[in-house]
DNA sequence: CCTACCGATCGGTAGG
DNA sequence: CCTACCGATCGGTAGG
């Protein structure tokens, strides 16, 4: 009945998929930790498949409108490559439990849902890699592999969001710029 | 009987946990890959939780013992941070489908194994952070947050196994030459 | 929102 | 290594 029921179950879920596991994680142990029985559930959700399916795309499109976002500014591609690095951090700051899911637990997606979320992703990938590339072309970053270069960033952005829920206190400020220096600048002395 | 047999087993999990996930593999789905019954499976482990904890607690244990070999030698911080790399790459090259668990399937080790595993895992981050903090004393590397440092190189390094199952054929040399710039020395142009 | 219940599948054992 | 089977738990439905 009122909407907001859903999403009270969808983001209790989340914290429970977060700790253990989609696959772990029982349609009872969500319903223990709502204070009702796992019956109950069915009359907000369609199915357990249902609450992964939302929460992932979700996310997934989060990341995609930013990206959309970042690459029709006007900017040089490295300022855009900067601005992929704090997108992370806002979207992460926003709903953490939901984007920690990304990284391990996309693969029990099924039927549509899975597709869906495969295309978004190869999407990201190949807007962020062709940033790479650019940046490379224009002078601004060292020749580098790309699929390495783009593999390297991305690991530590999509973990970002699980160290952030052991984390919680650290400004994002400082996040963002020990990231910078982590992900681009580079950490050796005689580096700028 | 003969002792590969379990072996066997245990490779062919590991494969089935990669892909699917712990929690989603079932001992009929380890069976039917190896062509025999899910009952027989019981003349050569002893549970299912008996063939993670293997795999994990083997992987950790060579982590732990290349990390230890990089500690006591006469080298300074900086050499040591290049050697983390080389090291996960050549543990990787040899068992990339048991390190692959390690980011999302240790959690579901149980008893006396996920202790074991957690002490590693905790030792490991420690020694290597205190790696960091040598360099940032003996001024190779920039002052930087310790922990968002070590955070953002342990998780290219923890997915590096993924990585290298989906892309199989890119020279080892290759990549540990690229990570070295991707994580320390920096992509950007004006930098070493 | 609950009680009562479904068929399927789970990890694992007995016994040969 | 197999057949036969166990109790427990799974996601989900019927009906109120």
């Amino acid at each position: 009945m009122k909407p907001n029921r859903r999403l009270e179950i969808i983001s209790c879920a989340a914290d429970l998929f977060q700790k253990k596991g989609y696959s772990s994680t029982s349609v009872r142990d969500i319903a223990k930790s709502m204070n009702m029985e796992a019956a109950s559930l069915y009359n907000h959700i369609s199915s357990k498949q249902d609450i992964l399916s939302t929460l992932l795309l979700e996310v997934a499109s989060e990341f995609s409108e930013a990206m959309d976002g970042i690459i029709c500014a006007p900017n040089s591609s490295l300022d855009k490559l900067y601005q992929i690095i704090s997108s992370h951090i806002k979207i992460i700051i926003g709903s953490a439990q939901a984007v920690s899911l990304i990284p391990s637990e996309w693969v029990h997606l099924e039927g549509n849902a899975i597709q869906e979320f495969i295309a978004l992703r190869d999407r990201y990938e190949l807007d962020f890699k062709s940033i790479l590339t650019k940046c490379v072309e224009e002078g601004s970053l060292k020749p580098v592999n790309i699929e390495l270069a783009s593999f390297s960033i991305l690991s530590t952005l999509r973990w970002l969001s699980s160290w952030h829920i052991k984390n919680p206190t650290v400004d994002p400020t400082i996040i963002e710029e020990e990231l910078k220096k982590c992900l681009i600048d580079g950490l050796k002395v005689n580096s700028t």
